[in-house]
DNA sequence: GGGATATCCGGCACTGAGTGCCGAATAGGC
DNA sequence: GCCTATTCGGCACTCAGTGCCGGATATCCC
């Protein structure tokens, strides 16, 4: 990801860049859904953006990357909200608190994350490109759980922490996208649960009556 | 997959494949793990094969799916497993112990299941392929969790299920690629384990010493 | 034996993603 | 006005993947 160096400082030397990742993405995502991804080129979504193919390509690596943009930015966040985690709180219940805080939008910016999940989850080609970052966001965790843990992030069980985590994240993405009844958060709090309690006593369905901090008894 | 219908089904009507989906395969490792992913062509495996790169694409949809033949075939394995499991053992242990099961390779088979890991954990343009195939294997798990939850396979419990097995089996995978010491059975068991155990009492790394079937206290 | 039929192969042309290269365009610094 | 830094656009190229069609090789049936 060599993409231009547009850190708001006015004062850069070269020649100002004539559009934005930001803006790509927002072309991207109208053209997709319009007209869906596969019968959507590159040369389209660089001509709505008013740059060249050329230029797409300076800016992300490949034609799926653009609708990964946010969610890569999102990897950000979480390993600054792992480090502002107090020590005291259990390792599940801090990487389950951490997504979930992570995961609040606001109202306004909702719509563009349903049609951006809801593209990632149904286009074929956009779930193949999904594990590269993926990875980065399993990392974050993995990491945060290793120094909990006192053990190397890619040794068993940081790593399989990192990638249950998300996968139980996943499952809550799609459960959002398909049902659209309550709030993201809502599922990922109830995944993360689950994943805490080794998938004990899901048989009910229901939640609420679930012990929140299961302790050695 | 629509490929020649060469099911050891020795009065077929037309003419004979010159080749196999296993041969391809292997044609493809070795080039492969010989000249790295991204230097070889499709033209180079169907040479290597003995046809045209036309009949390639016969086989195989796409380069990446010639590495994820035997892992899709595993799929059904899989399913036959859960068929076969008894209806009093608990939910995760099942997943366990199907998981595992099907996991056991000949020593002979080993070193190819060692270079085709290898890499998939390490080319991008693998891990970028994984997604449809992981998909095929956690809606497996998926189903068996949904059959024992009386829930649909497609709602938040299974699917978190499904996709966390998965994970974690990775996870196993991962180190049992990187570290060579031991077998891959026992990596993913004790992965799963874990998952089972929701993360509690990883600290240690000892694993001797967790519970197997931990009941209601 | 010989046609009808079924299946697989090879070759060709085509679209589109992704890359390397280079010169042009536009800014600030002196 | 010249130098430098940065971005842009265009061109040419490789290669993955697809649609199409004729040819090759098998069995079946008469």
């Amino acid at each position: 990801m060599n993409a231009p160096r547009h850190n708001a400082d006015s004062h850069r030397r070269g020649r100002p860049p004539s559009t934005s990742a930001r803006e790509l993405e927002r072309a991207a995502l109208r053209l997709f859904t319009e007209q869906g991804f596969d019968d959507t080129t590159v040369e389209d979504i660089a001509a709505a953006a008013g740059v060249s193919r050329r230029t797409f390509f300076r800016y992300f690596d490949t034609k799926t990357a653009v609708l990964w943009h946010q969610f890569d930015g999102e990897v950000q966040r979480l390993r600054a909200a792992f480090d502002a985690v107090p020590a005291r709180t259990s390792l599940m219940d801090a990487i389950r608190e951490v997504v979930v805080h992570v995961n609040h939008y606001r109202a306004e910016d909702v719509p563009e994350l349903r049609a951006r999940m809801q593209l990632i989850s149904t286009v074929p080609a956009l779930q193949a490109s999904a594990g590269p970052h993926y990875d980065a966001w399993e990392r974050a965790v993995s990491d945060f759980a290793a120094s909990r843990l006192g053990q190397r992030p890619d040794t068993l069980y940081p790593l399989a922490i990192g990638r249950t985590t998300l996968a139980a994240c996943r499952a809550a993405f799609d459960q959002w996208i398909a049902t659209a009844d309550t709030d993201l958060t809502t599922y990922l709090d109830l995944a993360l649960q689950a994943l805490a309690n080794g998938f004990e006593g899901e048989r009910t369905g229901q939640a609420s009556r679930r012990v929140r901090s299961r302790r050695r008894c």
